[in-house]
DNA sequence: AGGGTCAAGAGGAACC
DNA sequence: GGTTCCTCTTGACCCT
């Protein structure tokens, strides 16, 4: 990977230059799109290729490919973004060795100091500068994920709590009637299940004892 | 086509 | 004032 300055890397201008990356797929795009890319990026060195393959389909018209443009340093394949495109952001993908790696250290510490910051970019051939973006963004999918969690466990116990709260009300209601000196059952003493497992368990207890 | 994912940008807060 | 982190947003890419 070539070396690249740290303003290139935080304005991203070095994606898409010298980073070896995994090939991608080839973008699909009708004739006239392709044509206007390519006019747009004559120094690319895009690869027009011509999908024979792809002429399944029910559309006629012609199709190619774009190929990656290792050597392009700005170029517009959108037929819709018609403007000079020189800030157009190439994704990066990290590959599955350097997702693990990241992914264990996070493990064993989720901050690191700048030190450890540039032995792991170092080992994995990437920007002091990504692995920190690397770290932010994976504290705050942590941080969503738990935030998630915490969310369901606080619907589930809101949950609980409405339920305890009917069932008191109704408790209440039925002692109301009880009490009522036109019911038959009337009772010298307002009792509640409540009050009667409290009195059973004292009961056991005083048993026991 | 539209939604999801994720690297990166941007701006502000906190800390020294 | 510089650095680091958090939070929200953007844009590229992938999948259905």
């Amino acid at each position: 990977m070539e070396d690249f300055s740290d303003e290139e890397c935080n304005t991203g201008l070095y994606l898409g230059l010298g980073i070896k990356k995994e090939k991608k797929k080839p973008k699909l795009m009708n004739k006239p799109c392709f044509d206007l890319a390519f006019e747009l990026c004559p120094k690319s060195e895009a690869i027009k290729v011509h999908n024979s393959h792809n002429n399944n389909n029910n559309n006629n018209s012609e199709r190619f490919s774009l190929e990656y443009y290792p050597n392009a340093t700005t170029c517009s394949t959108d037929s819709d973004n018609n403007n000079n495109n020189t800030d157009r952001r190439k994704k990066l993908r990290l590959t599955k060795e350097q997702s693990a790696m990241l992914e264990n250290t996070f493990k064993l510490h989720n901050t690191l100091n700048p030190v450890q910051k540039k032995t792991l970019a170092d080992q994995l051939k990437l920007k002091t500068r990504q692995i920190e973006v690397w770290f932010q963004n994976r504290r705050a999918r942590t941080k969503l994920k738990q935030t998630e969690i915490d969310y369901e466990l606080l619907k589930k116990q809101c949950q609980n709590l409405s339920d305890e709260n009917k069932r008191l009300k109704k408790e209440l209601q039925e002692l109301k009637v009880r009490q009522s000196p036109l019911c038959p059952q009337r009772l010298s003493k307002p009792v509640c299940s409540s009050c009667d497992q409290k009195l059973l368990k004292r009961n056991e207890d005083n048993n026991n004892n």
